[in-house]
DNA sequence: CTGGGGACGGGGCCC
DNA sequence: CGGGCCCCGTCCCCA
């Protein structure tokens, strides 16, 4: 009986023990799932926190372009007839002709990026406009013309975010540091990333800071104590870069730029990257500009830029009837100084940035002084800007102009090549032409690498939405086209076409050293590669 | 095994 | 939006 106690006794005592452990353990697991799930959600506040501040921020920038589209149709209003500086895009380029299909995103090209590969970079429909910069030539033959052409590039909001933003951003978790900007006096959030804006407005000075968390823009007009709108510049068309907007960056490292005028002004990024800096020399008596109206303009901070950045410059010449409302520049991120090198790792996308040296010295035909020729001689930068160039509206063409084919056509097509009647909205990154802005919009994608169009099944994206649509014809395994010799079936016309000269045996493709006879251009250029190279 | 060439998949981009 | 061309990369075959 003892025994009989005694062993029950034993066994509730286990059974309390393994109750005891089984209920810490419980407690224990519910700890651990309660501090992840706090963790969680503090998270997710501070990514709530982010995207209000954001949200906000968008606000301001919306009011603000309001206000300053009110003083310019004022202005415009009351300006001389001979200077006349459209805004018909206005609206346009503020959104209610955005994109509306898919989200958009920018693919970066492989190579050293810090954000991973297989995620493209997306930024929310909802924040993100459409941009317009279009150069419009308003009389036919603007080329020749001179004082008097008139002209326009209107250039809309574009959410100045960059895409990495939203997603670093929040992650991050680091209070950005306010950027101080006089006109708009909103913080502006950064990333990391060395994002700097900007704005070739006169005099301008520009510090931004970056560290490695942080990135301070500091966006301060210096006109000795006048605001801008007394001082015109407003009226230039140059506001404190209300729209200022950013490539994507495709490159991570940090970059340093210099620009310094003979005032001593100075824009200093700040970067810690010795190897990717710039000093750009401002000679402000190379700029050939007049500009009596604007005395203060002369001394040189105007045509600032960066890379990895974009800036704004700002000219009127009322006398001769020559406006130039804003001139921006996107330079891409890792160019080395000598600008030679491809930012790619030859994945596809690295072809779509060759080198820019090659790109001006394979392109003579621009007429246009091209700012890369300024980073490459190291002129002053005003030589871009100069006025007296017949073609000064294409002020910053080729800067961005990677593609090589596109730069053969835009030469040959571009509204330079007479055709700048039907075709007047010209590309302000290689003033290829055409007819209306919305296909300047699509081709500008070329330029700033903007895919919005993404497939839902691979998340590869595309520039436009008919390489999407031909996209998912790999993911369904659509054939529709069939070859009548061989049955053999493509997804594609131009494949099926391709196809068929296996059958036609037709190699139109010839060397020039040998005769061979090649059915693709391709294989005749690999042909010629390994076999006449003269390296 | 290696290099050259052919076939083809698929993205870029202009018309 | 579709057609068409260009281009690159990959796979395969063959000498």
């Amino acid at each position: 009986m003892d025994n009989c106690m005694g062993f029950h006794t034993q066994i509730a005592s286990v059974m309390e023990v393994l109750a005891n452990a089984a209920v810490a353990e419980i407690c224990k697991l519910v700890d651990d799932d309660y501090a992840v799930f706090r963790l969680e959600m503090s998270q997710s506040q501070k990514e709530n926190r982010g995207l209000r501040r954001k949200l906000q921020l968008l606000e301001l920038k919306v009011s603000r372009e309001r206000a300053e589209r009110t003083i310019r149709e004022r202005v415009l209003a009351s300006r001389p007839s001979s200077v006349k500086i459209l805004d018909r895009y206005r609206g346009m380029a503020k959104g209610e002709g955005h994109l509306t299909g898919g989200h958009r995103s920018f693919v970066k090209p492989a190579g050293h990026n810090t954000w991973r590969d297989d995620q493209p970079i997306t930024v929310d429909e909802g924040s993100g406009t459409s941009t317009q910069e279009v150069i419009v030539i308003e009389s036919a033959d603007a080329e020749a013309a001179g004082p008097g052409v008139k002209q326009e590039r209107t250039k809309g909001e574009k959410e100045p975010r960059h895409s990495r933003d939203i997603q670093t951003e929040a992650a991050a978790g680091v209070a950005p540091t306010v950027a101080t900007e006089d006109l708009a006096a909103v913080p502006q959030a950064r990333t990391r990333r060395s994002i700097m804006e900007v704005s070739g407005t006169p005099n301008a000075v520009l510090k931004s800071e970056t560290d490695t968390e942080t990135l301070t823009v500091t966006h301060r007009l210096l006109h000795t104590g006048s605001d801008p709108e007394r001082l015109g510049l407003w009226r230039l068309g140059c506001p404190p870069s209300p729209g200022s907007k950013y490539l994507p960056l495709f490159h991570q490292s940090q970059r340093t730029v210099n620009s310094r005028g003979d005032d001593g002004d100075t824009l200093d990024t700040g970067g810690d990257d010795p190897s990717c800096s710039y000093t750009t020399e401002m000679d402000p008596g190379n700029i050939s500009l007049d500009l009596e109206t604007q005395t203060d303009l002369s001394r040189g901070d105007w045509n600032q830029y960066s890379s990895s950045v974009y800036s704004e410059g700002c000219l009127e010449k009322k006398g001769e009837g020559l406006v130039v409302d804003e001139v921006t520049v996107k330079l891409e991120g890792d160019v080395p100084p000598t600008w030679k090198g491809h930012l790619g790792d030859g994945h596809s996308q690295g072809r779509d940035f060759l080198d820019y040296r090659e790109s001006l010295e394979t392109n003579p035909n621009v007429a246009t002084h091209s700012l890369v020729h300024a980073f490459k001689d190291h002129d002053p930068v005003s030589t871009s800007m100069a006025p007296s160039d017949s073609h000064s509206h294409i002020l910053f063409d080729q800067v961005l102009n990677s593609n090589d084919r596109a730069t053969a056509q835009a030469q040959g097509g571009g509204a330079t090549s007479g055709n700048s009647k039907e075709k007047r909205f010209l590309c302000m990154f290689c003033n290829k032409g055409f007819s209306c802005p919305q296909k300047v919009e699509i081709h500008k994608r070329v330029h700033t690498g903007e895919k919005p169009y993404s497939c839902t099944q691979c998340h590869v994206c595309f520039a436009q939405a008919g390489d999407l649509k031909r996209h998912q014809r790999v993911h369904s395994g659509e054939k529709p086209y069939s070859c009548p010799q061989c049955d053999k079936r493509f997804s594609r016309q131009d494949q099926l076409k391709r196809h068929n000269m296996v059958h036609t045996r037709e190699r139109p493709f010839a060397c020039m050293h040998c005769g061979k006879r090649f059915s693709e251009r391709s294989y005749l250029r690999i042909h010629q590669q390994k076999n006449h190279s003269t390296q």
